[in-house]
Parts: C-alpha cells; sequence; structure tokens
DNA sequence: GTATTCGTTTGATGTGCATCAAAGTTTTTT
DNA sequence: AAAAAACTTTGATGCACATCAAACGAATAC
C-alpha cells in the first residue's frame, strides 16, 4: 500500500503532485518552475506525537510544511511559564521564528502523528531569487504570521474569555473547512489547558466556557469531540457590536 | 541650515550617508551594491504627531524605515476595541503587515513629528533578487517581528501588570540605548492608555503601577519622563525565577 | 481486568485588575 | 492670562477569572 502516509521517512516527494499545494507553495507556475520547486523540498520528516519537530535554541536550517498531523507552537519565559503561540495544520508553514537569529526562537511539538516536508531555507532563498513567484510567497507567508499575531494580541488583550473561546473554535473550523473539512464538527488536537495557555485562560475557565456554550445549545461538547450548532450565535459572543 | 530636519519632503536622500544605515539596512556592502541599496528608498516622507502613515485598509505599496519620530501601530476590532500592537523608533521598519493582503491590516500613528524613508516594495523585492545579503535582511526584519509578537504574546498571556510594566520599560530604553541614548533615562512619547493598550491593562492600572515602582524607589517618575534608577530590580520584577 | 495516570468538569473561595469617581496637573486654545 | 481640553493620579468598589479542591471519566500501563 502506499497511501501518503506510507512513505518511508527520507523519501523524496514532489509538491507539483500533492493536495495540499495550493495552501502551502505559489500557484501559477509552469511545469519548468514546477520542477525547481519541486526541488526545494529536501525531504520529508516524520514527527510523532508529543515529539518535537524544533526547539527553542536549535539552529535553524529549514521551514516546514506540514504535510499531516497538527503542531504547537510555544514559548517558554526564563522562569518557566509557558505561551502556546499558535496551532498549525496541514499545508501551513512553521519554523519563521528562526531566521532572525539562526536558532529557533520556540518549541513545536506534535499533538498528534506528522509528517512534515523539510524545506532548507538557503534553498528556498536561492530559488525565490529566481523565480518571483516564490519571492512572493514568501514574503506572503511571513507577513500573513504577523497579522495573525496581530489579531491574538487584540485578543489577549480586550477580550473576555467566552469571547477568546468563540473566536478561537471558528477559527479552527474555519480553517479545517478551507482543507474540506467540516465547518461544523471537529475534534481537538489540543487539551484544555493547552487551549488556555494559547488563549491567555486557565484550563478550568476554558472548561467552563464550553460548558457555558453547550449549555445555551450553541454547541455539543464531548471531549475532544465539537460540533457547532449555531454558528452565528458564536460570531455574536465573539464580536457583539455587529449584531446592535 | 540643512540639518536632516530641515531637508524638503520628497527629496531623494541616501542610506549610503545615513547615521541608521546599521539599524535598518544591510551591512558588509560594497560600493556598487551600496549605490543600488539607495535606490529602494523613494523619497522621505513626513508625518506630523497624531497623522496616520497608513491606516487599516489602505493599498500596500511600500515599508517605511523610520527616520525620526516615533509610532504606534494599533488594530482596532469591528466593535471598536483598540489593541496597540507596537511602539516603532528610528531605525525600525513597519508596514509589513500590508504585504499579505496587498492592504494594510493596522493603523500606523505618528506619536511626534516624525520622518520616514519611503520604500516600494516591489522594488525591495527586484533589488533583493539581485543582492542576497538584502534578501536576508527582509527575511530577518521580517523575522524579527514575529519573534517580537511571540514575546507580547507571552507577556499578555502570563503576566502580571507590573511585570508587563517592567518588561516593557526594559524594552524601551534597552532600544533606546542601541540608539546612542540613555539607558536609564527616557521620555515617554505615548500616553498611560496607548501603554495600556499595549499591555493589555487599562491606563490607571499603568498609572499605580508606576506609582508602585516609584514609591519603591526602583524608578523616577514625572509626567513622560521616567529615570530608571534600580535596573535589576525592574529586571526582578520582569523575571522573578532568575532571581532565587 | 484492574490499577494508574492523565485530562476534564464542577463547586467554593480569593484576588488582581477593571470600573467608577473625583481631584490634580499639564497642555492647548482662545 | 484665562478657559478648556487632555492626561494623570488616587481612592472606593465590583467582578471576571484564578486558585484551590474534589470527583469523575478516559486512556494507558501492568
Amino acid at each position: 500500500m502506499l497511501t501518503p502516509l506510507n512513505i518511508p521517512e527520507g523519501l523524496k516527494v514532489a509538491c507539483s503532485n500533492c493536495n495540499l499545494r495550493e495552501l502551502c507553495m505559489p500557484t501559477g507556475f509552469n511545469l519548468d518552475e514546477m520542477q525547481k520547486l519541486d526541488e526545494v523540498v529536501e525531504k520529508r520528516r516524520r514527527v510523532k506525537q508529543g515529539e518535537l519537530l524544533f526547539s527553542n535554541g536549535d539552529t535553524f536550517t529549514s521551514l516546514y510544511a506540514i504535510r499531516t498531523g497538527f503542531f504547537k507552537t510555544c514559548v517558554i519565559s526564563e522562569d518557566g511559564r509557558e505561551q502556546v503561540t499558535g496551532f498549525q495544520m496541514a499545508g501551513e508553514i512553521i519554523g519563521m521564528d528562526g531566521i532572525v537569529s539562526d536558532h529557533h526562537n520556540c518549541n513545536a511539538v506534535a499533538l498528534e502523528d506528522a509528517e512534515v516536508c523539510v524545506m532548507p531555507f538557503s534553498d528556498i532563498e536561492n530559488l525565490s531569487r529566481e523565480l518571483p513567484g516564490l519571492q512572493r510567497h514568501v514574503h506572503k507567508i511571513m507577513s500573513r504570521e504577523i497579522v495573525r499575531e496581530n489579531g491574538v494580541m487584540l485578543l489577549l488583550g480586550n477580550m473576555r474569555a467566552e469571547e477568546r473561546l468563540a473566536a478561537f473554535l471558528l477559527n479552527l473550523v474555519q480553517r479545517l473547512h478551507a482543507r474540506g473539512l467540516s465547518q461544523s464538527e471537529l475534534v481537538l488536537r489540543m487539551t484544555r489547558e493547552e487551549i488556555g495557555s494559547y488563549l491567555g485562560l486557565k484550563l478550568e475557565t476554558v472548561s467552563r466556557a464550553f460548558s457555558k456554550f453547550s449549555e445555551d445549545g450553541i454547541i455539543e461538547v464531548k471531549q475532544r469531540y465539537v460540533k457547532i450548532l449555531a454558528p452565528d450565535a458564536l460570531k455574536k459572543i465573539f464580536n457583539p457590536q455587529t449584531y446592535y
């Protein structure tokens, strides 16, 4: 059997016939350019659940395109406090935190068995001098991350617990939906504590917010399984003003 | 008189003899490369205190290198809540939020009369295909911003009011010191409310934290003027564990 | 199959910061 | 120079979320 999950680690696989291409790579390339693009992906790497793709202080060499699986990235303060800075899924690129200092500035942990495409950054840079489309794409990916983090700052600085959770759930399903999954059902890959860390809340507060949404008939929750029954109600919590 | 402040707006001025060059431009270029670099700076633009350099929704065309003055960037939620996402000073680059969608995703407001170098992004991209040093520099600047925002997320998600203010002050003086200013004295360019917005606090809380530091003999405050009397005490507040 | 560990839920209580309020100070306007 | 506006400080009170605690459920180990 030769499903994606069974391709041996280290084997070279082409972007050109990858079904995630539109998510992590630029579009509109001709055949010649596509072939060059294929060469950026050095190899694949498997990361088991709980294992680190890279950790704080590691020498930076590559960006990683997530092929399967789910990651969290987190920074840890000197006195041991952990802040989850993001959750990443198939088609998303991680590792850009390492460029500035040639060392990674956060940990990337697989929350389920995962496979990533390893893209040596020097190769990306070389090729993006040849392919303006790739160059622009790299810039956009980094800019997107900056804008995403701006949004998280707004959330952390201004929103109340239930607003944060509503925003979080809506963002997750939206991204899952863009990957062909349901826009109403999802299975959380992270614990309440990890959600709390991302949202600046304690796990008990996250749990209570889930229970509240459930009591109000907005969602159905059973452990990691979540079904969004009333997306508009969630959006209303997230952004009350819109509905006044 | 021809001090930098009196150069007419729109006049082309070279990076090659700019005293902020090491801060905003890559180093190690030869004369030929420096000349090319000079051409990236299309012109200068003045922004008066309180005016916008760009605002949310504006078409993205250029990055801006701050030559003089001080800016804040902020995002505003649909229901009107403002989150200051950063304060920027001379030698820093702003505008990268606009790359991903060709439109700016935040407002950039001058907190004092300012002058910026306008660098059309298409020119930056063109030249950085020729000059790997510039290419790498652009990547580093964006990565630095991602890492900075990671740090702010840690602050917003995990720290208490006094820790946040201590971290804020230490960061500010460190950056001012890198520009040849004192590492113990500073004049704040922003209001208590703007500091609070950045730190996820209300202005009263910021004011109380200032007063507390002042009572404890850690700083001297008089309105916008701040003198850091005991930097180690500030660092200890910011990161208690280090001193156990 | 039972024991253990890990994660989640729910309740009771505490606290750090927000909110409300008012006075004081500085800056800007006229 | 007086008046108005903007910003800051300080006190009193309230509340959202943290903390503490215990029971429950699911997953994993033995």
